[in-house]
RNA sequence: GGAGAGGUGGCAGAGUGGUCGAAUGCGGCGGUCUUGAAAACCGUUGACUCGAAAGGGUCCGGGGGUUCGAAUCCCUCCCUCUCCGCCA
């Protein structure tokens, strides 16, 4: 959520940026709905202030000892005008509350201008893609063939965009997620926090999936009303929701390997073969909580963190700032990890690493003790694949595969797979 | 699943209809004392919000109700703890 009395200040100016971005804001029904807002708060305060004082008195006079039937006689109908006007200026707030968090986050000042995908701009690239020496296939196939990548066993199971491992596959994948996690934990110094899997709705309203992209969520039908996570970015980020930190406890990092459930509602017919889009996968999540001025250093830290995991598995990458068309509801800035993927002769998303500056911590009320400021304030949070698991396996698969059908396994992830060197028929 | 207890400020914990945004302690901050520190003592210390300001208003788990007036009474939901049962 934006600054609400930024936006009411400056209205003008954060439209027109917002509709830079691409979204519109209705600017005079705006600003008429906050001056009616202005004009019912002020009213019912006075209401309440009347009664405040009303009732000390007649609290006084009890107190007293006197008679106190003529004080309550004077107040009358204060009580249900008060009711009306209490009922009045909350409408006009839920009005204005739905106006809010509509709003997407302001982009920072050095993300790109652009409509889409097409707009985003390379910042940096990391080794070169192997020449195989012969036409690379895709992981499906070479998964198929060696008997450990099972697309049609998943679709009986429960349908499509799901995937069976198995053998020497699934042990990949999970070799993948224990590298990956003792990696941040070991090196870059985040805490391995275990989390649910289900979360409410205020969770995922904090970090601004709800209201507004519910279609997205998978919604577990019982009455307890629970969401499963799209990302361990909800769990984990709001582990500091509602909570106000000590200055010497930030900044706060995170790592967290969850699976994701999504509905890719929206994306019918798009990568639909292979792993790379499925309702369910496994990501390790970095999440870091840090005072305001420290954000942007963290983003690049992040991202440095995510871009490390692939070049120790030794994975051609290239990353890529998003443009305000592509860039997310919540985010300030974002840096997407683009992986090779032999199979398609292009690069493909592998991670997303995102600033969201104060827009989740002003929904989630995370705040922090400035030590030069009178109150608390809130912190700056920032989100990052550390990276997509599925896709890592992808992208092992078929940059690894040789003119044999088989795969060798990258000399990081050998110790997590009982010492193998390579995947082959049996 | 059954029975009971409880949710109050950064923490602990009083408060059962009125001068309570809330005693007290701890913690934090400032000071006195000290070479310095500790101890002791004194003072201070919740969050949010409207407003240019003066000054208002809101918040005692969430929501609703009773009342001139609710932390306190009623309803409802959520959560925590204890005991029993069941269980990976």
């Amino acid at each position: 959520m934006l600054d609400p009395q930024v936006l009411r200040r400056d209205t003008e100016a954060i439209a027109a940026a917002l509709k830079a971005q691409g979204y519109e804001l209705d600017v005079p029904a705006f600003a008429s709905l906050e001056e009616k807002r202005r004009e019912i708060q002020e009213q019912t305060q006075n209401l309440q202030n009347e009664r405040n004082t009303r009732s000390k008195e007649i609290g006084k006079a009890k107190g007293r000892g006197e008679d106190i039937t003529e004080l309550v006689a004077e107040v009358g109908n204060l009580g249900e005008r008060l009711k009306d006007a209490e009922a009045g200026l909350k409408d006009v707030q839920d009005e204005l509350q739905d106006i809010y968090v509509g709003i997407p986050n302001l982009t920072h000042e050095s993300v790109p201008a652009g409509k889409d995908e097409e707009d985003n701009v390379e910042v940096r690239r990391w080794s070169e893609p192997r020449d195989l020496g012969f036409e690379p296939r895709d992981h499906v196939d070479i998964g198929e063939q060696l008997g450990l990548l099972d697309f049609e066993a998943a679709s009986n199971l429960t349908g499509s965009r799901f995937v069976v491992l198995k053998g020497a596959m699934s042990r990949l994948h999970r070799a993948l997620a224990q590298f990956m996690l003792d990696m941040h934990v070991t090196d870059h110094g985040y805490t391995e926090v275990y989390v649910p899997f289900l979360v409410n709705r205020n969770s995922l309203y904090g970090t601004g999936q709800l209201p507004k992209f519910e279609d997205d969520q998978f919604h577990a039908d019982t009455e307890s009303d629970y969401f499963l996570i799209p990302t361990a970015e909800v769990p984990v980020t709001n582990l500091v929701a509602d909570s106000i930190l000590e200055a010497d406890e930030l900044p706060l990092k995170f790592a967290c390997h969850s699976p994701c459930f999504r509905r890719e509602a929206g994306s019918y017919g798009k990568d639909t073969r292979g792993i790379l889009r499925q309702h369910q996968f496994e990501k390790v999540e970095l999440v870091q909580i840090v005072r305001p001025e420290d954000s942007y250093d963290a983003l690049d830290e992040l991202t440095s963190h995510a871009e490390a995991v692939l070049q120790r598995l030794e994975l051609p990458y290239r990353t890529v700032v998003l443009c305000t068309g592509d860039i997310g509801f919540s985010a300030a800035k974002t840096f997407d990890i683009e992986v090779w993927v032999p199979g398609q002769q292009t690069y493909r998303e592998i991670s997303s690493c995102s600033n969201c500056e104060d827009f989740q911590a002003r929904r989630m009320q995370a705040r922090w003790r400035n030590p030069d400021a009178s109150r608390p304030e809130l912190v700056h949070t920032l989100n990052g694949s550390g990276v997509a698991v599925g896709r890592a396996m992808l992208a092992v698969i078929e940059n690894y595969q040789q003119a044999d059908g088989s795969v060798v396994i990258p000399d990081a992830l050998r110790p997590y797979m009982g010492g193998t060197e390579r995947i082959e028929l049996a």
